[in-house]
DNA sequence: CTGTTAGCGCCTTCAT
DNA sequence: ATGAAGGCGCTAACAG
């Protein structure tokens, strides 16, 4: 398994390794002959550019670090595969590391992606700590955080709007003559959560709606928890007659309690989840949710990294917000209406 | 965004860089306290080793690469975390690139990964093509296939039984006292589809069923195909009694369908999937479903890579199956029972 | 035990 | 239009 070289290509051409080089770089001064045959050679021979032996010389490697939270939730997977295709499309190659929501191994993930010496970062943060992440920020190193940020931290992001989301969504459920909304909410430390927890508050007060404490429930990341929160839900009193999930995950979670305690969706509880996974159609009672553009996260993500590599280390805390969109299923109707 | 290299490390602790590295890399001939003061000025320097300098050097990068058709269709997206885990585990980072099931790309996709001089490589083949394979396989590089195969193709591979996990399948519709089974194969092409089929027709024969050629759908990857087919199979007479899909995915498209038409299920028609992914438990009527050890199957492909990268060059063709379960849930039941 | 030398493959001067 | 030289950061081989 060896590697053909410049080398091999210059000495099988019979010019130097520099003109091999010029001439499959494209550069100007380099005679048609001469070029057309060193491209012939190359071909011949199976040459390829050792990116190692390139990224050492010119500090640049075209390869981007992606750090995620969990690649195997449906939701990071549609976001990577936005990252993967606008990183491939510009040329860039992407690294991926996954951290199962474990903060030593995002620091760890970190440390690894600067010793491939990537151009830049892409993460989803884990937020329990940011001491890594702010690291990065004062060494100036590019990275651009993914679906989660950090509202004091003058770090570029790309996220959509959370607390517009949630206020569409809970809005949707008063427009439905629901008063006694629930919320079950994420991990608080993660932004998304804590705005979609805000936006809820927001949309009840702004319905003049007094906000119950004990209807919002929390830390739920999990379908399990979703499940487990279900359960919690149905021993309120009075029991709500709408649940807004922090996530579709949560959502399926909760519709399966709620089901199996023999209450019906919506006629007894209307559901709304976040984020508009692959499966949101097909569970039980079809979901309404809040859709999230997945793969245009992705790769505004790759775009606005690619933009602050492109003139060079001045990263200026840029900040992206899409927009989300609801989708109306069958897990919310009109209160009382059975 | 400067890197701090060897020679900032050796300066500051007054050593040459030599002794840096030797005494980064735990070689033996060091003294203790030259060691000692090298660590503690590269930790406060925050000295990170470039990996390209290293991988140009000797020759390994200790990154594998990993080429999936896609990664946002949760079965990939599981099998790649099994592969991130454990590669991550062994101290080798992943480059992904995702090839939409696009032979073009995929081609693209190795000559990439070989620029990048990676260790080793992990592939889910598109299979409608195997040249670009069969000229990696011939030079001698080192790579294990990934749920897919080339039964006549003399390379190292990591799958499931799917010719088991058929007959388990269709034996159980079988011992529920169906015989008028249809099956909706996946794309030919694919060994997965390919095996599954043949599990379908064996288990029929084996339990002297006629296999019916319209009985057999094919081609159908993603939930509309599976959609689609369950509207053709709903037109055929006899009507089958019963479904065996190619994949979970597949099968919830069929499930849509034959609600849709007004049939119950599994009152009407009994419906078995495969894969067994996050949310066939969750589907309008649970899936029942062969469950493949996702994560399992790609650190078993890890672990065979490695083994194979330790063992330099040589890379015996060892195929490892892996075995699977039938998952009982309520799309399944015994016929006629309503 | 430590330092010097060389070279991995490429690209960027600088000469010719 | 082409070649020679040097060096990116690191490690292996050889001296001392």
């Amino acid at each position: 398994m060896n590697h053909v070289t410049m080398r091999d290509v210059a000495r099988e051409a019979g010019v130097s390794v520099n003109t091999v080089s010029r001439a499959l770089a494209g550069k100007p001064d380099v005679s048609p002959q001469t070029r057309a045959k060193v491209l012939e050679v190359a071909e011949r021979l199976g040459y390829r550019p050792n990116k190692l032996a390139r990224g050492l010389r010119s500090n640049k490697t075209f390869t981007l670090g992606v750090i995620v939270t969990d690649i195997a939730n449906p939701f990071f997977a549609e976001l990577v595969k936005g990252v993967e295709e606008t990183a491939r499309k510009n040329g860039y190659s992407i690294l991926l590391e996954d951290t199962s929501e474990d903060p030593k191994k995002e620091e760890k993930a970190i440390q690894v992606m600067l010793a491939e010496r990537v151009d830049g970062l892409l993460v989803t943060p884990v937020q329990s700590t940011r001491r890594a992440l702010e690291e990065v920020l004062k060494s100036g190193f590019p990275f651009v955080l993914m679906g989660r940020y950090f509202p004091d931290l003058d770090a570029p992001y790309v996220v959509t709007d959370d607390v517009q989301g949630a206020i569409i969504a809970v809005e949707h459920l008063i427009n439905l003559g629901h008063r006694k909304i629930a919320h079950v909410a994420g991990p608080l430390h993660i932004s998304s959560a804590q705005d979609r927890l805000s936006g809820y508050i927001k949309a009840l007060e702004r319905h003049g709606i007094t906000v119950r404490e004990e209807y919002i429930l929390k830390e739920a990341v999990t379908l399990e928890d979703g499940y487990r929160a279900g359960k919690e839900l149905l021993q309120l009193r009075p029991l709500p007659s709408a649940v807004f999930a922090y996530s579709d995950f949560v959502a399926v979670g909760i519709m399966q309690a709620i089901l199996e305690e023999g209450f019906r969706i919506p006629a007894d509880i209307s559901l709304v989840g976040y984020d508009d996974i692959l499966f949101s159609a097909y569970t039980k009672v079809p979901l309404t949710t809040i859709r999230i553009p997945k793969r245009t996260l992705g790769s505004e993500a790759v775009r606005m990294l690619l933009k602050s590599l492109a003139r060079k280390k001045s990263l200026s805390a840029k900040a992206k917000r899409l927009g989300v969109d609801l989708v109306v299923r069958d897990s919310t109707g009109r209160k009382g209406v059975r």
